[in-house]
RNA sequence: GGUUCGGUAGCUCAGCUGGAUAGAGCAACGGCCUUCUAAGCCGUGGGUCGCAGGUUCGAAUCCUGCCCGAAUCACCA
């Protein structure tokens, strides 16, 4: 569509001289396809030429001229308001996805980006709220791939801190190798809460969990031994949940990586920046910020959460030279963000600029029945068990598939109810709408792609490439072709914005244009010359629907 | 209390760099399977855009104040 708004700007500009082509550009509107494709309000000339905007619009009309881009171009009140010509515009389209020349990623850009995502703590089992930034990382990185970004996708593990003190001693206590066999980390989660059961009255345990840890720092081998399996245990756990999801990383570390190198990191700050030490603990003041500080030690010495990061963010900056450096990390921490770029920045590093908290709202209302966490895999297996149940009852897909299908349609409803909408709004859990299956939901988009790609195994014609789009005469036609050549703006929004509801509500809309497009026209009846046509139309539609869900993180299937 | 984010239909959300009658989905109700997949389609009902001022040709959108909710504000990450 950018093409067309660019030849109305121009023509724009040869009758308005105190606009610039681009300034004329920007108010160029997209209306209620009722109005045109296009609209161009005359609001803002009005005040520079001092006479009421109908009459500029029926003015400018009278002395625009164009080629055969429009072909309707009239002033409705202030607006003026145009429609393209569909020849034009099937012209433009097919020329577009020839190749699917439109739909492919952009050029290499030969430039980093770490994005730091998912990122749960070892030894615990991934709980459903960890979703956000799993999935949301992960589409934001398809995202920035997919415009030319090379991207460093980590998964920065919690696994060092006086936890695994704790942790150990559990395991000491009322651990057993054969539950530790039989259920990994669940093993791991019941120990650690009796733990914190009995730890509030027996106080040693704190004590000893600490000395414990102290070891494992100082590289006792036994302690970095049991350390090393619990580690070692959670990934293989997670790996599969990130499996079920289709979700994959390029790097997997952790804090850990960074607890050799911390004493030095401090000493660096040190170096480089104001540092105090207040009611006993280690500080950076952000008084001039208007922060508050940031804790590098706590009052017994140990290390927090910040030293790490700033290990680990330059760290990054070092290995990749980043473009940008991103984290999905929820806005809890949006004040913790702040506070770290201002520290690094302080410290003189310029590219602190390049770090972006993708902040995400976090899940609420999640039940707490039986007093304990919601995981991830539950609610995925529900929905998998869901998607199974109607593919069952619908009968259309080969027993071999089932499974598999079944998984790609019960995580894409999961994913695409996480990415459906603004990232910064709470995540309302709610068993309800995360099974519903129907509207704007992936399974719908999902439902939508299978029954293109069905009439298109039906046709006996497998090459549409020399298709006379020119046939393309129904209004549900034309509006389709108009949805699909709105992909790049659509990508480009969605990155301009890190968000990724835009490329989901994208989805939807094709697909709900499908629908109508359904019920209005046949292909299978149609003559040879327009079923090739509207075969080559359906084929980009199928193509475009796959392309912007697999950015979303969400797999198509052929049947369901 | 300070800071940040939010308050639009019963619920979940779009729309917010001011513009033409405020849009979706879910839920509710009523229709549609001899027609390329009914996980679908069509229709109906449902709104003082938190409240009050202001800015202007025009405000859900910008400004101010207030009300409500959430996050956060030094030893968790």
């Amino acid at each position: 569509m950018n093409y067309f708004k660019d030849i109305l700007a121009v023509s724009l500009s040869k009758e308005i001289e105190t606009f610039t082509k681009n300034e004329l550009l920007e108010l160029i509107e997209v209306p209620d396809p009722k109005m045109g494709d296009l609209a161009f309000p005359c609001f803002k000339l009005a005040k520079v030429f001092r006479k009421a905007p109908h009459m500029i619009s029926k003015e400018l009309v009278e002395k625009l001229n164009f080629n055969d881009e429009f072909s309707s171009v009239k002033a409705v009140g202030p607006y003026i308001n145009v429609f393209i010509n569909n020849s034009a515009l099937l012209k433009y389209f097919k020329q577009e996805f020839t190749d699917n020349k439109i739909l492919k990623p952009l050029p290499r850009l030969n430039k980093n980006i770490p994005i730091d995502y998912s990122s749960p703590n070892i030894a615990k089992p991934i709980a459903f709220h960890h979703i956000r930034s799993t999935v949301i990382g992960n589409a934001i990185s398809n995202l920035f791939e997919f415009i030319g970004y090379d991207l460093k996708r980590i998964n920065y593990l919690g696994d060092w801190g006086t936890q695994f003190g704790k942790l150990s001693v559990a395991f000491k206590k009322w651990g057993s190798e054969k539950e530790l066999d039989e259920k990994g980390i669940k093993h791991l989660l019941e120990i650690y809460v009796k733990y914190h059961e009995e730890s509030k009255n027996d106080k040693t345990l704190d004590a000893e969990a600490r000395k414990l840890f102290k070891l494992t720092e100082d590289g006792d081998e036994e302690a970095l031994a049991l350390w090393k399996r619990f580690r070692d245990i959670s990934i293989k756990e997670f790996n599969r949940i990130y499996d079920i999801l289709g979700v994959k990383f390029t790097h997997i570390e952790g804090e850990s990586r960074y607890a050799p190198v911390l004493n030095e990191t401090i000493e660096l700050i040190k170096s480089k920046v104001h540092t105090e030490i207040s009611q006993g603990a280690l500080i950076i003041p952000l008084e001039e910020e208007n922060m508050p500080p940031v804790l590098l030690k706590k009052m017994d010495g140990a290390t927090l959460y910040a030293t790490r990061d700033i290990a680990a963010a330059i760290d990054r900056y070092e290995r990749f030279n980043f473009a940008r450096s991103l984290y999905a990390v929820g806005s809890q921490q949006k004040l913790y963000f702040q506070q770290l770029k201002v520290v690094l920045k302080k410290m003189g590093y310029d590219w602190a600029d390049k770090i972006k908290h993708i902040d995400f709202g976090m899940v609420k209302g999640m039940s707490t029945r039986k007093g304990n966490l919601v995981f991830l895999e539950d609610v995925l297996n529900e929905a998998i068990a869901l998607s199974k149940e109607k593919i069952l009852e619908k009968g259309r897909v080969p027993e071999s598939e089932i499974d598999e299908v079944a998984r790609k349609v019960g995580v894409g409803a999961i994913i695409f109810g996480d990415l459906k909408s603004s990232r910064i709004n709470d995540f309302e859990f709610n068993w309800e709408d995360l099974l519903n299956f129907s509207g704007y939901s992936g399974p719908y988009v999902q439902y939508s792609y299978t029954r293109v790609k069905s009439i298109m195994r039906k046709s006996d014609i497998k090459d549409y490439t020399n298709a006379d789009l020119s046939l393309l005469k129904e209004d549900i036609e034309i509006e389709l072709v108009k949805e699909l050549l709105k992909f790049p703006e659509i990508i480009q929004k969605a990155a301009e914005n890190d968000e990724l509801y835009f490329l989901a509500k994208y989805s939807y809309s094709i697909s709900k244009l499908m629908a109508n497009f359904h019920r209005f026209v046949h292909v299978l009846k149609a003559e040879p010359e327009l079923q090739k046509a509207r075969l080559f139309l359906l084929s980009k539609v199928a193509d475009t629907i796959q392309t912007t869900l697999s950015i979303l993180g969400i797999e198509t299937v052929e049947n369901m």
